[in-house]
DNA sequence: GCTTGTCAATACGGCGGCGTATGGTGTTAC
DNA sequence: GTAACACCATACGCCGCCGTATTGACAAGC
């Protein structure tokens, strides 16, 4: 074809990597779950046929579990070694709960996840997220003084809240707040959860 | 009943009743989900196949919904009735919080369904459910003397320690507890959550 | 320019679930 | 004892997904 361009999907002509397919996975995973991270949908979707697919990947499993990895590694990149830096325990704790205020695509992913955690592949990669975010707190809790049992289920607490209100936002979409609202809540939270300085 | 019996499974020889198939439905969906509410399994475990089903429903999506109908009439009766007897308000949220310790049944199909809440079908019952119980905690903590957005906040705030611990639990079983570790847990949450008397 | 390597299309077989059609069996009613 | 009803089996067609096999297109290297 001497034609310069079609205007349907896949507008670039260029040629598909494993890259592409796993962020394509990840885009799926976010709006439609684990169960729609499927490989035809996801060749549709890509403008390619799975033809290309199996070229790269020799499974669905093996596609979902390399797009998982790739965001295990980013996630930890991006949330919490910036947070490494914050010295005053009280402050760093207060700023990841605001924090996470934003970044709603990491929060939308992880809340997919949250549900599939009967998935081989999804479970691990979510029980050393998870281990490693509770983990976190719990560090910050005994820094302000926690005893170790306290500051485990201090940190529980506050994780398990988290888990929980993501579910019931972006989930159940039970109590569509407004960004006052919200802001509310999560200072009622940081009140609650955190002792004042 | 002329036959004793014989030892493969449906020992009864009775027929099968629609309570039949949404008893099967909700056992199905506490071990394994929602997705594992499939017509041909569950006519499979019972014993029969699905040629038998599609007298009782017309549909898979029609069992869901009178399985889900009947656990969420049932649920009500059992959990929030009982308290609605304690007059205190501080007393009725503990009760409220150990309670919940036993009766796993019930949180495991809870938990289940927090995974399928895209389901067009557990949507709404999910819905209908959450609401009543955060407005049964919210009725409390006014009672409690907090102000309308506090008792809403600390409301939300409680509901959502309990979706996200019943999700760290039963789904990812990061924290493999005690009997008392968990008594533990349980024992700082209600300090954390109910002021004292 | 011809080969090699990379990405992609097509076509196929298989599996598991949904829903339909039709016929069969036991129980109950009279 | 026969007719009506309630429950169940069998067999079928459909769809969506997985994975394989084979061939094709296009670029780079030499």
């Amino acid at each position: 074809m001497p034609q310069p361009q079609t205007a349907d999907p896949r507008a670039d002509r260029t040629r598909l990597s494993s890259a592409d397919w796993e962020a394509g996975a990840l885009d799926l995973l976010a709006e439609q779950g684990v169960t729609a991270v499927a490989v035809e949908p996801l060749a549709r979707r890509l403008g390619v046929t799975k033809g290309s697919f199996y070229w790269h990947f020799p499974s669905r499993e093996a596609l979902l579990k390399a797009a998982l990895e790739r965001w295990e590694k980013l996630d930890e990149e991006t949330v919490f070694e910036p947070l490494e830096e914050i010295a005053d325990p009280a402050e760093r704790l207060r700023e990841l709960f605001v924090r996470t205020s934003k970044e709603m695509r990491s929060h939308v992913l992880y809340s997919e996840l949250l549900k599939a955690l009967d998935h081989p592949v999804v479970q691990p990669v979510m029980a050393r997220v998870s281990q490693r975010r509770i983990h976190f707190l719990m560090q910050a809790y005994r820094s302000l003084n926690f005893s170790r049992k306290d500051a485990m289920n201090r940190a529980r607490l506050a994780y398990s809240a988290y888990v929980g209100f993501l579910q019931l936002m972006l989930q159940l979409k039970l109590t569509r707040m407004s960004v006052e609202e919200f802001d509310a809540y999560v200072g009622h939270v940081v009140e609650t959860l955190i002792p004042a300085a």
